[in-house]
DNA sequence: ACCTCAGATTGACATCGTTAACTTGACGAC
DNA sequence: GTCGTCAAGTTAACGATGTCAATCTGAGGT
């Protein structure tokens, strides 16, 4: 056992909390792994006896969703941080930073989303960072560059990039593509164009052949008329 | 401990390792969780002694490597099995049955892909696996419904339909729309459709409001000429 | 000075993965 | 036939983990 810790006062028990949470998060971030969050370990490393996490969470459990929490508030604040400008860019911005943030804090989001989550209801930052993703479309349907319900193209974004994430997280001996930017890149546009056009394609469409000479015509049309980009991030003027 | 199994004749040693990985699969699919994948079950099931498991497996994630090996065969085969007729339709319908593979088998599902893999290298039958996908998606590049490298398209269209399906796997408790079935369509059809104009697009795009005319525009001219369909699947006659 | 009870600890239990040492019994050699 | 060998399998144990019951401790009100 390291240093021990000195008691709280009287009413100011909560404070431990606090520090066995800063505990399990540094303990996570260093460890690289999940195994190492112990309550053992997060014990030693809050200066406190194993038993003692039990006060101020009913089980390990309890402490995992709680350090989730804290990733879902992170994660809202990555969408905050990365909106305004024009809704399609912005969209394409939030993505890249979304991605860019599962894969720096890859054991987070391991935790935070690949873990069989056994709270009961959605947790309120959850719900937050989710209305954050809800909102960015929901500007795009606005502007009219995205048609349809928000929630449902939102889903169909965030799977696009979550699943990317997750799989280069998850299966890291997969044979990727070198340029994990370029891919993150690729999933973007293609998930953001995807839910551009979705709802502007009739239900029944015309065999391959014929699909793919009417795609090129309208590809044509659309290259034609675009040279007045208001791009603020030179090289990615899409989502 | 249950019936005790009869000793395996000299050279048939390896006949018990089947029947450990046939009990490890039962018990996944039984229990519905994990964690009720422990050697001690495991052994129990097979009528056997709990080190007995190790004459034929290195550790607890070597057994559960070989039971990840199994759950890629199956996948392979959802799409041996969903192949042939017009390639954009056939993607369609792979994708959708690669979901309810998934939804059909969560537990497998979670720890086929939402487990940190210990194997170094590419399983051969994942390796199999993916070149099904990839094979799916060059078929639609080859009838030019798509255009570009089809493993990055196929890596884009996995991303999104992996990544529904996890999440709906790993965080039941999110409000998912009530009708999955509708939403695994949207996922499928907005993640075709971006692939379908992805590399189509130019790289610069005009702003929001001037790009959403265009897709409107686009959207017209695509639904006015198209009532020939050739769907053999009624109304779901595109990815 | 004393009592009280929030704050924290000690010691233990069951279960897990894993290892070392031991036993059993089928099969080839003589 | 019997005998030795070695694959096949078991017993017993270790350390680590999550968890709980019982206990201690000491700050703060009386």
């Amino acid at each position: 056992m390291s240093t021990r810790r000195v008691r709280a006062r009287r009413g100011e028990g909560a404070l431990l909390r606090e520090e066995i949470l800063r505990a399990a998060e540094d303990l996570l971030a260093e460890a690289g792994t999940e195994d190492a969050l112990t309550l053992r370990a997060v014990a030693e490393r809050a200066g406190v006896s194993t038993p003692s996490v039990y006060l101020h969470f009913a089980d390990k459990d309890a402490l995992v969703e709680a350090v989730c929490m804290r990733v879902w508030d992170e994660l809202g604040r990555v969408f905050t941080g990365n909106l305004g400008g024009d809704p399609f860019l912005a969209l394409g911005k939030c993505a890249r930073a979304y991605a860019r943030f599962a894969l720096d804090h890859p054991v987070q989001y391991r935790v935070l989303m690949l873990r069989p989550s056994a709270a009961p209801g959605v947790p309120p930052a959850a719900e937050t960072a989710f209305r954050h993703m809800v909102a960015a479309v929901a500007a795009c349907v606005e502007t009219r560059v995205f048609e349809g319900d928000p929630e449902k193209l939102a889903l169909g974004l965030w799977s696009a990039v979550h699943g990317c994430v997750s799989l280069l997280i998850a299966q890291p001996a997969f044979p990727w593509p070198r340029d994990r930017e370029a891919l993150l890149d690729h999933i973007v546009r293609q998930a953001g164009f995807g839910a551009a056009v979705y709802s502007r394609l009739p239900a029944t469409l015309p065999p391959s052949k014929e699909l793919a000479a009417r795609l090129d015509e309208f590809g044509a049309r659309l290259a034609a008329g675009a040279d007045e980009p208001e791009a603020d991030e030179p090289g990615q003027s899409s989502p």
